[in-house]
DNA sequence: TCAGTTACATGCACTCATGTATGTAACTGA
DNA sequence: TCAGTTACATACATGAGTGCATGTAACTGA
């Protein structure tokens, strides 16, 4: 059959990018290598280079479109503390969002990489981060504060998937329950716990 | 000046183990090469092949001896829940911690890694997890489910102080500040907060 | 003091990942 | 339909990292 010449372009390098970011997710940042992520994809390295200037281009690329794929998943957050943190939870429980945490720890050890992959890493911290939320209320103090705490307690047990396999770590449930409990607590009553946890 | 081959062997193994520790901490594990670590220790690769099976066996010495460093400058935790929470911070807030870091992710995208490195880095999970304590009071769910959480947003403020090239994160001061807070009031008046955090 | 052992250094072969041609199909427009 | 362009595949050169083998200097014990 025939195909036009931008259906070829946009099957192949969709087939890259897919391919680089469960190269990505199952081997790692070091261990992804143009041959693994081409093999994976189907196609030869020619391919690869043809569309990208590099190895690296196509994983920005990939970075991109999947920042654009876990946006579209997870929606928009609820106007609440609850929503804030359910919000954050879905995105970085996504098991694609260990390919984000190989790009984010390999940035952190190569500066020139950080340039490069720096901005769409920037992108997914404010998937996770309160800091731009347009809410006034999460501004306020204990809020902010718990927020941040739950922000680093998420990554903190989406770092424990991403070195088991994927597989949620034993104390994984009871601490979303317990921050959960908290969140709920704050937007039932937040003035009844202002007095105990600021 | 003459030297025993004994003081000449550790003095070698000595500089070849902190050039491990240093390079893992200042370029990741991807970048730790032999070439690296001997040109750090001011040694070649001779040396090292000749104290090691390679350098894969040279890391997991220099993680082992770097657990006993660590464990040696943090000391046993205090009896009080605050006590453990300091303690595992003074660990995991310890510059060398990255080193240990970069093992514990590199041997989540590596099975044979895991194998030969899994038990050291166990044994620093063992730093800031409560499972062990011999405190039965940590056993309270409450307390225990504290200590869970702040056990994740410990290694979440780590993972950006390891991403950020040891700098410390905007947050990090308000985060420990709120988990030292909750800290000191279960170990003050547990029961009070019982009826509100569990 | 000297034969034997230990502690390194040096050199070579091999693998692997990458960048750079260059070749060849598949499409497109006139 | 065919010249030109696009989308790949293939081949080659290069450099980095490693394992191994060999050479040499430093130590040790008798």
């Amino acid at each position: 059959m025939r195909r036009t010449q931008e259906e070829r372009s946009s099957t192949t390098q969709a087939a890259l990018v897919d391919a680089a970011i469960e190269v990505l997710i199952q081997r790692g940042w070091a261990a992804t290598t143009a041959a693994q992520v081409c093999e994976h994809a189907g196609v030869t390295r020619g391919a690869l280079l043809h569309h990208y200037p590099n190895l690296g281009g196509l994983l920005a690329s990939a970075l991109d479109r999947l920042y654009d794929d876990i946006i579209a998943t997870v929606g928009t957050p609820a106007d609440t503390i609850r929503g804030a943190l359910d919000h954050a939870w879905t995105a970085v429980s996504d098991r694609r969002f260990k390919a984000v945490m190989e790009a984010w720890w390999a940035a952190g050890n190569d500066p020139e990489l950080a340039r490069s992959i720096g901005p769409v890493v920037a992108k997914f911290a404010t998937l996770v981060s309160p800091a731009n939320a347009t809410n006034a209320q999460f501004r306020e103090p204990a809020v902010a504060v718990f927020l941040l705490t739950a922000r680093e307690a998420l990554l903190g047990l989406a770092m424990g998937r991403a070195t088991s396999a994927g597989r949620s770590l034993g104390h994984e449930a009871a601490v979303l329950d317990a921050l959960r409990w908290q969140a709920d607590a704050f937007d039932a009553h937040r003035s009844d716990l202002e007095g105990v946890l600021t």
